[in-house]
RNA sequence: GGGGUCUUAGCUCAGCUGGGAGAGCAUCUGCCUUACAAGCAGAGGGUCAUAGGUUCGAGCCCUAUAGGCCCCACCA
């Protein structure tokens, strides 16, 4: 038996057993195995980032549900892989290159995209190394990357068949455009935010009647030269005989209708809206309503568009300001009001978003969204908690088409080709030797590439291999679980949905666990910004990942977020340092016994905790009271965090064990069984040996799936088995069930607790002993005699005796009543019968008031008529309890 | 405007199907007791946001109110 280190250092342990396990290969998914089967596909960190506590929070939940299931038997695939997250890459690499003096369009797009793969390359390392650290058990044999051969392969495949379904169309919309980023963006990579401007509000005159204007208020007065009408409400009397007429755009010499359109509202404003078909979506639908021409009067940098004009090639703030200047001039400004209203801004980059309508690809929306509910409905798919599913229909129920091209080079390249003569599309995976439609040779294809998120959708089945049918995905598919925040509930999760469902008829998970946001102290979002987060990899430095796993688990629930205390961490450090020690002791107490034992006691250990086979009390052991009540704790445990592991309660489980481990195991148990170790009963001294690594071994294997190092490191010198990881997750066993024992010992802790807290309370020093005088019921007292020596021990008593009635009690004692027993301790002259009495009376009201609450009830005929048999009888039996505490009590106070 | 969620000890949070309010941290008091001071023992501290309702019984279910947070949509 080797020895562990006297104090717990998580640094030298950590990388050693990382790179063993990953030596020993039982991170490995087999896709042949006869078990069955669980697998969890890792959400793909980007290849830009680095780790931060969102991903180390999912990842430990992700390892922690792994090791729990490949300890139950389950053939276990966790696939990890990294995203190439198109934008947030390409303008990193771009940002690169530029401060290398270096412009995109230098490179050219093969130049680019060379740069961005040694970007992926090294950025990929960094994460993936970041993961490990962390103790993530992912299949790294399988590692995928969303731009790699085959799940390209699958992007393309899906495109195709989708856009042959007609899911997949082309068109000219209105979309988001970044004028920095320079591609278009979808609807959900916008952020709203409100900031401050002003509401201009400007005449434009009535063709034929000179002097009569229309007065209209716009926030972005730049776009009137994009202008095609203006709309007033087809209700609204004060323009009814406006509509149809002719009106003069000011700064252009075009003219432009009055229409009528509902979407006006009469209030807001003026109750005049110019129409901007090209720069705004509201304006873009109208226009299409009313067949209105949509101009376009921007460039891609968002400046101004208009061959001829003065604005041409201006910036469109630069353009606003100078047109505003001529409005004044001319006379046709009326006012301008300060007005705060919602921008939108590019998430990646903050840049104004300019609405643009450029030609771009989308998804077709509405089917799926139906498939989505449908999959709820069926429980095919269910979120933990079960709220999310609110948020989930939320977002589905209100789906737009999805723009899926982005202007890009970093990405998946559109499988569009088009006829340089005839200019018809063909979608197809190759190029196409020749124009289907026309014949023609020369084919271009679509410079676009896809949002990052098509390729994510796919992942779930991209990464086991389709669209071939692969023995992964018949072994692995659909996965069991997906772990992820729900801030990516409608960018991943749906679009997960829907593409698994039309690809391969299911839905690619069952269960959606959501957590929430790590947090700072104060509550704050961890933002780059703000310089508040905090690198899970100091964490790790300083305490280790076992701590952190911890901290990041312990107490919190589904969907909740938490907040990150560097003194969670440090308490899980403590614990882990419990945990070490507690190892060490016995480690220490079995090699001093080997030693004057010999073999005899090896022999008998050897089995003791083994992870792979059940726990079995050797004949030959004479196993004590509290022995049992130990084992029967950490049976109960075993079912109690097994089930809470089910529910995706782990923060629950973790605290069971550590609770366990902490309180019953080392503060109660190993505490009661020193006298033992200690002593020469050599039967005693095996039989609490044989426990304590019984007990440590069911302990260790419960708490591997949070805290992996550790309980590896002692599990290795515990059992000199090969692996923790490997090994068996104990299970209840009836057979281990003591009941009586484990009321006997509750009853001696309470005695305990009690003459502890009235030595305390009497200031008797630690070091003097008194005896104890006990008053007790009969099976109380039976707990008593076969636990003397450990009820002393732990209460500081000299001495214990039974007494038959009060006349017994000895001269100036303190007493003190629990449930079967009345404990007295004499204590001479630190005696106060003040103090004491006081005492006595606050017990009493205590339970006066317990009796009053308890005799309410069961003088209450409508409880005793309608509430569970097993309620009214258990009121009945604490009633009598108390009943006879507080004769005891009373009785005690008389005699005073 | 639509949807969600929260309000429990000084702080951060648990509290699963309704049946006597819990943990960690912090505070106070003793202890360097041969596994552990990263520890042990003991103690104090809560009209569970407010008001109604359902129920024999509500922190938990229903309604309303107040306040906090989040998401979506709109803001010409």
């Amino acid at each position: 038996m080797t020895e562990l280190s006297k104090t717990y250092d998580p640094q030298q342990m950590e990388k050693r057993i990382y790179e063993r396990w990953k030596k020993m290969g039982y991170f490995h998914a087999d896709k042949n195995s006869g078990k069955k089967s669980f697998s969890i596909v890792m959400p793909p960190p980007n290849v830009t980032g680095q780790l931060h506590m969102g991903h180390a929070l999912d990842n430990t939940l992700q390892d922690a549900l792994c090791r729990y299931k490949r300890m139950s038997g389950y053939e276990v695939l966790w696939q990890p892989g990294t995203d190439h997250a198109a934008i947030a890459t390409e303008v990193k690499v771009i940002e690169k290159l530029r401060s290398q003096g270096i412009e995109k369009h230098e490179l050219g797009r093969e130049g680019f995209l060379k740069e961005a793969w040694a970007w992926k390359e090294e950025y990929e390392q960094r994460i993936l190394g970041q993961l490990q650290k962390l103790g993530a058990s992912a299949d790294w044999d399988r590692l995928r990357f969303t731009m790699d051969e085959g799940c390209s392969r699958a992007v393309t495949q899906v495109f195709i068949e989708l856009y042959n379904k007609g899911y997949i169309y082309k068109g000219n919309r209105i979309i988001n455009w970044c004028p920095v980023c320079k591609t278009s963006i979808s609807d959900a990579e916008v952020i709203h935010e409100d900031q401050e401007g002003s509401f201009w509000h400007i005449n434009y005159p009535i063709v034929g009647e000179e002097g009569r204007y229309v007065e209209i208020a716009t926030t972005r007065p730049e776009t009137m030269l994009g202008d095609t009408a203006v709309a007033v409400n087809p209700e609204d009397d004060r323009y009814k005989d406006l509509i149809g007429k002719m009106l003069r755009l000011p700064l252009t010499d075009r003219e432009i209708p009055v229409i009528a359109d509902e979407y006006v509202d009469r209030d807001f404003g003026t109750g005049c809206v110019k129409i901007t078909p090209a720069h705004d979506p509201n304006d873009f639908e109208v226009g299409r309503r009313h067949g209105l021409p949509e101009i376009c009067i921007m460039h891609d940098d968002a400046t101004i568009d208009c061959p001829g004009s003065k604005y041409d090639g201006m910036d469109r703030y630069e353009a606003r300001k100078a047109m505003v200047e001529d409005l004044k001039k001319e006379g046709l400004l009326v006012k301008v009001v300060p007005h705060t209203h919602s921008v939108g801004t590019h998430d990646r980059c903050g840049t104004t978003i300019e609405p643009m309508v450029k030609p771009q690809w989308f998804v077709r929306m509405d089917k799926f969204a139906d498939d989505c509910r449908r999959v709820l409905e069926d429980g095919e798919l269910r979120f933990v908690p079960e709220n999310f599913s609110k948020t989930y229909l939320n977002w589905v129920n209100n789906m737009r088409d999805w723009c899926i091209s982005r202007q890009l080079w970093w990405g998946h390249r559109i499988p569009a080709y088009y006829c340089d003569s005839c200019g018809e599309i063909t979608v197809a995976a190759e190029k196409p030797k020749a124009c289907p439609h026309c014949g023609c040779t020369k084919l271009t294809q679509d410079e676009d590439t896809l949002d990052t998120w098509f390729s994510s959708a796919l992942w779930p089945f991209s990464t086991m291999g389709w669209p071939d049918q692969t023995e992964e995905l018949s072994k692995f598919y659909p996965t069991d679980v997906l772990v992820t925040g729900y801030d990516i509930i409608f960018f991943w999760v749906i679009r997960m949905v829907f593409s698994g469902v039309e690809q391969t008829g299911k839905c690619p998970f069952n269960t959606v666990l959501i957590h929430g946001l790590v947090r700072d102290s104060q509550g704050r979002k961890m933002s780059k910004s703000l310089g508040n987060g905090i690198d899970p990899l100091e964490v790790i430095d300083r305490y280790g990942a076992d701590a952190l796993r911890g901290a990041l688990l312990s107490g919190n629930a589904p969907g909740n977020d938490m907040r990150f205390y560097w003194e969670k961490v440090e308490n899980e450090r403590n614990f882990a340092n419990k945990v070490w020690n507690a190892a060490r002791f016995i480690l220490m107490n079995v090699e001093k016994a080997e030693e004057e034992m010999g073999g005899e006691l090896t022999s008998l250990l050897s089995d003791a905790g083994r992870g792979s086979c059940k726990v079995q009390i050797p004949k030959e052991l004479c196993l004590e009271l509290s022995d049992k009540w130990i084992l029967s704790k950490v049976n109960e445990l075993n079912e109690r965090v097994a089930s809470n592991m089910d529910s995706f309660e782990l923060g629950i489980a973790l605290d069971n064990v550590t609770d366990f481990i902490w309180d019953e195991y080392c503060d109660w148990y190993i505490e009661m069984v020193k006298p033992r170790l200690y002593g020469d009963d050599a039967a005693s001294k095996k039989a609490a040996l044989w426990t304590l690594k019984t007990v440590l071994s069911d302990a260790l294997r419960l708490l591997h799936p949070f805290m992996p190092f550790i309980t590896e490191e002692i599990y290795d010198v515990l059992t000199d088995e090969e692996s923790i990881m490997i090994s068996s997750y104990p299970a209840r066993d009836e057979a281990l069930s003591f009941k009586e024992e484990e009321e006997s010992i509750e009853r001696i802790k309470s005695a305990v607790r009690a003459v502890r807290a009235v030595r305390k309370e009497m200031d008797v020093p630690v070091k003097k002993k008194t005896g104890v005088y006990i008053l007790s019921d009969v099976a109380t007292r039976k707990a008593f005699e076969q636990a003397e020596d450990v009820f002393k021990l732990l209460c500081g008593a000299s001495g214990l005796s039974f007494i038959a009635s009060g006349e017994d009690v000895p001269e100036n004692a303190v007493s003190s009543v629990i449930d079967g027993a009345t404990l007295y301790i004499p204590l001479a002259e630190l005696v106060d019968t003040e103090k004491e009495k006081a005492r006595l009376l606050s017990e009493k009201e205590r339970l006066e008031k317990e009796l009053a609450r308890s005799g309410a009830m069961l003088s209450n005929e409508r409880f005793l008529a309608k509430a569970p048999k097993d309620k009214v009888e258990e009121e009945r039996q604490k009633q009598q309890k108390y009943e006879d505490m507080l004769k005891t009590v009373e009785e005690r106070l008389k005699a005073l």
